[in-house]
DNA sequence: AGTATAAGTCAGCCTTGTTGACATTCCAAG
DNA sequence: CTTGGAATGTCAACAAGGCTGACTTATACT
């Protein structure tokens, strides 16, 4: 973490110069990419009795096995009351299990089961789609572009997060 | 728009393939950055009656003048009824001024007033703050990058809409 | 034994999205 | 000039998914 190295707005470079304007964009761009970054997976969920939070529990819960409640939370940045209404439903309708914690038993440990598996598939799948072919529509170069934006324009403790899934990729 | 350019799957290049673990990241990069996209304004509306649809609505007043309320509604994507209720308050409280068209009368162009440009201008510093450090900490070929990806990511419709926006900009 | 932690639950509230039905105003084509 | 359709506004009802606050249960730690 170099310190002061972006204090000074003007240094005369278009480096470091950013009008309003391009920012304005980017502000733009996020904006609408992000619709379309949803709106597949909305799209199957809509006939279903699920939403988009749905799909995110599913998502982290595919992407880190055995999680616990605590850590989910954390990750998708509700409340303990949100969550549980959506985990409940899908302990219900059998697409997640909670197994009791073998070392800790307050702690319950949540994964997909099989009919959990199909449907992540099927959001995902649709999901990736528009991401591949908006990576390759773009280029290596632009995507290498768009994680480090990424990445900067987190919150701290999500950039944490983001790396530790990361690491945990296969 | 060159024709079947990303049809094959495998061209032995790293160029085109993309595994899904590449994917994935990419997914939660922009989960945990739209988070952090929003969290700004979010904390400076969390005080007042107001959420992240008037924020929505504000920007996109601010950024077309006198644009109409059909306007308005196909590039926020959310139904009449939605942004009428929004629409609504702000006219009320005296943020946004409703004019009838000159032209059309069935029409209402919609203008900032004097105290919506305030809050417009508190919104967007926070959002163009966290965007500008983004930027500065990434580099300009990160973003142009980002952009790219961000541009290729959209629904035809809202790419339209977006270039139509950056046309109009100052 | 007493405190802290993990999880679950109940109740109530807010924002923001949806549908459906309907009124008004006005332009434009027949 | 009339009539159909477009643009807008409004009412009502509903659902998803956030939130807070209060409380319970089970377990772990000190």
């Amino acid at each position: 973490m170099p310190d002061g190295r972006n204090t000074s707005a003007h240094h005369g470079e278009s480096l470091l110069f950013l009008t309003d304007e391009q920012l304005r964009q980017g502000i733009e761009a996020m904006f609408f990419a992000y619709r379309g970054f949803t709106a597949d997976p909305d799209r199957i969920l809509a006939d279903m009795a699920y939403g988009r939070a749905h799909h995110r529990a599913i998502h982290f819960i595919n992407r880190a096995p055995g999680t616990t409640v605590n850590n989910l939370l954390n990750i998708l940045g509700v409340t303990k009351q949100s969550l549980n209404r959506v985990l409940r439903t899908l302990i219900d309708q059998g697409l997640v299990e909670s197994k009791v914690g073998k070392i800790d038993k307050r702690e319950r440990h949540l994964f997909l089961t099989e009919e959990g598996h199909k449907l992540e598939q099927a959001l995902s799948d649709a999901q990736r789609a528009r991401m591949r072919s908006a990576f390759r529509d773009a280029g290596p170069e632009a995507v290498a572009g768009f994680r480090t934006v990424l990445e900067a324009m987190m919150d701290t403790e999500m950039q944490h997060a983001y790396t530790r899934l990361k690491e945990t990729g296969s």
